[in-house]
DNA sequence: AACAATTGAGAGCAGTGCTCTTGACTTTGG
DNA sequence: CCAAAGTCAAGAGCACTGCTCTCAATTGTT
């Protein structure tokens, strides 16, 4: 687990053994939370089979965890801090000046955890699970490495003056649809990331990021269909190249 | 509800009381299904709790629904049909030779659906309810219609020599991730829906209806964060126009 | 050694999907 | 017209879930 953005009492090194004996079976109910997790889905994960997995009784495990939400939490902070991981280091594989490698990498490293972790996957990226909400204190840290790696990269790019063309600008043909609190959005999140990106490219950012997601979504989802489509990893590649050039990446 | 693509004892019209009767209470139990859908989610989706809907003893539904199961594989079938139903009206009221009209109405039809009905659209779009397998025999008519009204759109479009350019080959820099594997499951899916585009337009084709879609998702999924960004109409409206030059339309 | 905090076990409540039996009702055939 | 056949709702019951509460035992600390 990665490094845990403070925020909430942050639980620093244990001292005491009593201390050391909760992290650790706190951390063996969040390891077979994991497993079931990726077995059984998350809707399906239950506090009484973690508990059973554990060998102890139900209410046990009620010591160590406020509720069946809270390892939801716990487990999506995990499954954030996996990704978040993997893409860094895929990313930090590729040359820094090759801006569209990067992007590529990214989303190779997204996908090849989406597919290999569905489940996990589906907890960060699917439908929201049915009477839960991420507490947004927890997981707005870990949350959003992936998309600070994205914007990074183009806005490295940008800072570089090595995107391809200048992209439209926002009002083109449906320049009545674009309103001012667009813009006003889009300062917001450059301010937050910190990026020098125009609007134009920031707003191609997102449908960039989106769109990655929708691609992986459809193929771990089944939305494809059974088998009935073999060369998903070629696809990938094409739209991960036409995606770069979309972001003006090239 | 639409025609629904026989395949399976289709019931025909009831004529005796009884079959009347019959086809009342499993409508009702539909009905209600699709309140408790909308209000608390799919995988909160109760049996009993329809059934005290309906004024019933839990065992009772069990006489028109097999299990939840088939309650969950009609209300699939009953919200791709409605989907459809509304895509398909929002195309045909733009003039057929527009095509990138009508791809933004396609894709503005879907948006508002999906915001309307996002625990609808979750349950054909977001990640699977774990345990249940949709019968792909029941829904793969009323499932593939939107991405029929899309690819209809492309492809009248190219036939009409609509297509602002020929976009990049399959074949590019990536050359080498790009299988003849690829080039079949795409001639396949051009024979299935008896298209002419070329393979690099289909790919693009592929890419868009992804697109779209991880765009929606993220919005009804919440992953923008809650309130953060007002400009969701704005910003929707502009990946429209993008993704509509990706596909090749302008 | 004594104390107090922590822990696990167990019972219990309310909810779920689903099955089976039972009794009542409706439709149909002779 | 009446009985057989078909249909239906109700209720009990099983196994599972999340969660709470009490009680006893363990364990670390003083």
């Amino acid at each position: 687990m990665p490094a845990n953005n403070d925020s909430a009492p942050a639980p620093r090194a244990p001292r005491t053994p009593r201390e050391r004996a909760r992290a650790q079976t706190t951390a063996d109910i969040v390891r077979l939370g994991r497993e079931h997790l990726a077995v059984h889905g998350a809707a399906a994960l239950s506090l009484r089979a973690v508990a059973r997995d554990l060998g102890v009784v139900s209410s046990a495990v009620y010591r160590y965890v406020q509720n069946r939400d809270e390892l939801l939490t716990l487990l999506l902070i995990d499954a954030y801090g996996e990704l978040g991981d993997e893409v860094e280091a895929a990313v930090a594989r590729v040359p820094e000046a090759d801006f569209a490698g990067r992007f590529r990498a990214l989303g190779r490293a997204v996908r090849g955890w989406a597919v290999r972790e569905p489940a996990r996957y589906a907890l960060l990226f699917g439908s929201p699970v049915p009477g839960y909400r991420a507490p947004a204190e927890r997981t707005a840290g870990p949350g959003t490495r992936v998309i600070r790696s994205l914007t990074a990269i183009v806005d490295a790019a940008w800072r570089a003056g090595a995107l391809r063309a200048e992209p439209e600008p926002l009002a083109g043909p449906s320049a009545a649809a674009v309103s001012a609190q667009l813009a006003v959005d889009l300062a917001a999140i450059r301010e937050e990331l910190g990026l020098a990106l125009p609007d134009g490219l920031l707003a191609r950012g997102a449908l960039v990021w989106t769109s990655l997601f929708g691609a992986i979504s459809f193929e771990v989802f089944g939305q494809y269909g059974e088998g009935t489509f073999a060369a998903k990893d070629a696809l990938f590649e094409h739209h991960l190249q036409v995606l770069a050039g979309v972001a003006g990446l090239e």
